[in-house]
DNA sequence: AACATTCTCAACCGCGGTGAT
DNA sequence: TATCACCGCGGTTGAGAATGT
């Protein structure tokens, strides 16, 4: 391993830091705070580069790093997170409050690796190779572009990811969406097993900003006149001009934009669900009982809070996808979601999903 | 108990973006 | 406009811990 640029200099320690540094450092970091890391050394007494000092600050020193386990919530936002924005960790971490980048990217590495160990080639091998399920189009595909092939590279590897990762959030979904055992699939015409994109279509983008509808070519044709609810909501706010069905958010699109060039290769239909609110604000809303009760559970360690969370489970159940939040589904299929619209979708797009695997090991 | 293998995670490297000059 | 320094990010490495044989 070489220097860092920006610490030419000989004398640099270099490799763990003794509690001696890191208290010099937080001492001189709560007093000064960090504006220019390059100065940070020299005035906090380090033998070590601002970079390091940086890092060190940032992953590890900082007061309100949250460390532990990472929660089932906190892997499903991961998980969903990295399906729309590929390994983009600082994105990833920046919802992740007290998580780091670093933290987050190591526990997705383990992860996954956890995962290609599974005996799910089993199943993955039967979803992909029998003629009536044709191999996914997935969400995953993104990772084709992001996870590096030396890692986990080679075909093989691709596709377990993309079975693995489509199992995931296909498991999680709610059941109208997800199409349980005894229920129809999401959408009709639409396999299972398809994964399904979901973006937060609220109607105002980032800063108010109020962006542009798709283009009319984005609903499919056949699909104008469907009787499903979401279709019939969508196309029905869409004939009204309803303004700004993608708010903005383009890091979404171009892991769509990959998932979408691998399935039209490989064939298969394309589906992609932009689903908007409703979900992703039934997560916040949950999540937020969630801490609620975390907070009462601390409170009081009482038997009764038990009673309360499977009360506010089945409130939040039973709320879940009603029609009115199901308005701002979005649907389109191979006809329609080319590179080149998903080029016009850039333009306005912001994308926030919640999806996630009920795998925990 | 000893060794091998796997896992975890802190730290480093190099690159790209950005702002100052 | 070109150059430079700095910062932040994503990919990668490697030491130590944990687990398996």
């Amino acid at each position: 391993m070489g220097h860092h640029s920006c610490c030419n200099q000989q004398k640099v320690k270099r490799g763990l830091w003794s509690p001696e540094e890191d208290e010099k450092l937080i001492r001189y970091i709560t007093t000064h705070g960090y504006g220019c890391w390059s100065e940070v050394p020299e005035k906090a007494g380090l033998q070590r580069c601002g970079k390091s000092c940086r890092l060190r600050w940032i992953n590890y020193l900082r007061p309100d790093i949250r460390r532990g386990r990472f929660t089932a919530e906190e892997e499903k936002l991961i998980i969903s997170l990295h399906a729309i924005v590929g390994n983009r960790w600082a994105h990833i971490a920046s919802h992740l409050p007290g998580r780091t980048d670093n933290e987050i990217k190591n526990y997705w590495n383990s992860w996954i690796k956890k995962k290609i160990r599974k005996p799910a080639a089993a199943a993955a091998a039967a979803t992909m190779t029998s003629p009536n399920n044709p191999p996914p189009c997935s969400t995953a595909t993104s990772d084709h572009h992001h996870l590096p092939p030396p890692a986990f590279g080679g075909a093989d590897h691709h596709l377990q990811l993309d079975t693995i990762i489509n199992q995931n959030l296909i498991s999680s979904l709610p059941p109208k969406l997800a199409g349980g055992d005894d229920s129809p699939p999401a959408v009709p015409g639409l396999p299972h097993h398809c994964p399904l994109f979901m973006f937060d279509a609220t109607t105002t983008g980032a800063g108010g900003a109020v962006s542009p509808p798709p283009p009319s070519s984005l609903i499919p044709t056949h699909l104008h006149h469907h009787h499903h609810p979401f279709i019939a909501s969508f196309t029905a706010a869409m004939a009204a001009d309803t303004p700004s069905y993608l708010p903005p958010l383009v890091d979404g699109m171009a892991a769509m934009g990959a998932a979408m060039d691998c399935s039209l290769e490989d064939g298969q239909t394309a589906a992609a669900m932009a689903a908007t609110n409703g979900y992703y604000q039934h997560h916040q809303k949950h999540q937020q009982l969630e801490i609620e009760l975390e907070e009462e559970e601390q409170r009081q360690l009482g038997h009764h809070h038990h009673q309360h969370h499977h009360e506010h489970e089945h409130e939040h159940e039973n709320h879940q996808w009603d029609e009115e939040e199901a308005q701002h589904l979005l649907m389109w299929d191979q006809e329609v979601l080319t590179s080149s619209n998903l080029e016009a979708m850039q333009s306005g797009a912001h994308s926030l999903l919640f999806m996630g695997p009920n795998d925990h090991d």
